[in-house]
Formats: structure tokens, C-alpha cells, sequence
DNA sequence: ACGACAGACAAGCAGTTACTTGACTGTTTT
DNA sequence: AAAACAGTCAAGTAACTGCTTGTCTGTCGT
């Protein structure tokens, strides 16, 4: 149960560095509309077969995406639920300052400190 | 605004990259609670003040995180709004295709291809 | 069976990232 | 004024990224 939050946190590095890049975004993007093989995701990106199967590879590491090859190309699609990690994370850090006392906490930190004024 | 989705992009770049890292998600969740210095942030942390003032210029990069220098301390607090391309990155995603024809989609894909059976 | 296709695998490479240390600049404290 | 404090800046380094090319393995159409 310890561990299980480290593991969390190596899954949540992965997700956000998987999203970090505009070439694996894009085929989110493109996953979204339904399934695809490695040659469909490559076709509008300019780059090697090669380069889009590692980035695909990315997108499987952190669970984004899963595959199968079926014949000799490999379909891949989007696995909604990989992403709420994620999702949750940057929701609850938005509840912790919206909701609580940041306002509060901010104005009292501003007055302390001397904010702007001598 | 073509030059604006390209922005936006590289925007989302810099703010998946900066919450890829588990020492900047920690400083975020500190500064949930309210703002901090440098050497506050530092404390929990296990690496050298420098380290950590490069983490900052990251969060700053991306908007996560504004900073000020007030003495000889430099204070630093988040900025709730910088996540919001973010997150709504994820939920139009997420829409995409829980609502839509992505069940439908893959069932067909699933036929056509001859899923699992012979 | 043959060549073309879709991808797999490995090595290599330039650029970036996440640190470090050490010397330096302002600011408080005493 | 001197010492301690809170950062700052510049190099340097080891590891990681995002590609490339070339070779090799299966699969499909003919």
C-alpha cells in the first residue's frame, strides 16, 4: 500500500511524459476516432515507421494504448481509463487551492511578506 | 490563430513535460496548500537548492508557477489557470470517444478484421 | 514461389534533462 | 562590519529522448 503509491507516481510520469509530445498527442487524437495500424498513425507524420512504432511504444509503457497484431500489421487503440490517473491528479490539485483557503492563504502570505508596498 | 494551435501545442509540451516529473508534482501539491520559498520547497526534497530553483524556472516556463523575489527569499505559488489547457486536453479526449461511435467503431474494426477467431 | 508489404530489432547520434559542484551576489542578523 | 543566509550563475556530466539507417522476419497478393 506504500509501494503501491510509488507505483502510482512512476505511472503518473510516464502518462504526462507519454502527453508531452505533440507527435504522440496527435495519435491519441487520431486513436480517438477508432482503431489504427502503426502505418495509419505514421501516414500524416512525417517520420520513419520506425520512429512512430517507438512512440507507440511510449503510448503501450504507461498503458494508453494497447495492441495486437493481427497479420502482419499491428492495430492499435486507445484505452480510455489509462488516462484518469492522470486526470485525477490535476483535478484534485484544483480543488485543493480553488475550494480551500489559497485566497486566504495568499492575502495573508502578501500582508506578511510586504506585498508590493514598502 | 494558425500560429495559435502551434503555441497552444507547445504549450501543452511544456506543461505535460513539467508535471512529468515526480519532484515538480511534489512542489505543486506544497504549493497547493500555499505559497513557498525556494528553500521551503527544497526541505522535503533530497538535492541541492540549485536543483531545485531549475525545477522552478520549469514550472514557471509553462505558467504552472509564478515567483517573486521579496529579500533575499524568492516566494512562488501556483497559478491554477495554467492547467486548464491541460486538463481540457484530457476531457475532450475523453469525450471523444466515450460518447461517441467508439464502442460502434471497434466492434466493426473487430469483424472486419476477424477478431480472435479464425 | 516471388516480390512487395508491414513491422521488428539494433546500433548510433545529436540534443535535452536532471542533476552536481564551486564561485559569486545581494540580504539579514548579530 | 562580519558572518550566515537565500539564492544565482556557469560549467560539467551521466542518463535519457527522439530520431535515423540498415538489416532481418514474417505475411500477403499474384
Amino acid at each position: 500500500m506504500l509501494k503501491h503509491m510509488l507505483d502510482q507516481s512512476v505511472n503518473l510520469d510516464r502518462t504526462f511524459q507519454a502527453l508531452a509530445d505533440k507527435s504522440r498527442r496527435s495519435m491519441v487524437e487520431r486513436l480517438t476516432v477508432g482503431p489504427a495500424s502503426i502505418s495509419q498513425l505514421a501516414e500524416p507524420l512525417d517520420m520513419s515507421l520506425a520512429a512512430v512504432v517507438q512512440h507507440v511504444q511510449v503510448l503501450e509503457a504507461c498503458g494508453l494504448v494497447t495492441t495486437k497484431k493481427v497479420g502482419r500489421t499491428r492495430m492499435c487503440r486507445i484505452e480510455p481509463s489509462a488516462m484518469t490517473a492522470a486526470e485525477r491528479w490535476m483535478a484534485d490539485r484544483r480543488r485543493g487551492w480553488e475550494d480551500r483557503l489559497n485566497q486566504l492563504g495568499d492575502v495573508l502570505a502578501d500582508v506578511a511578506l510586504g506585498e508590493e508596498a514598502p
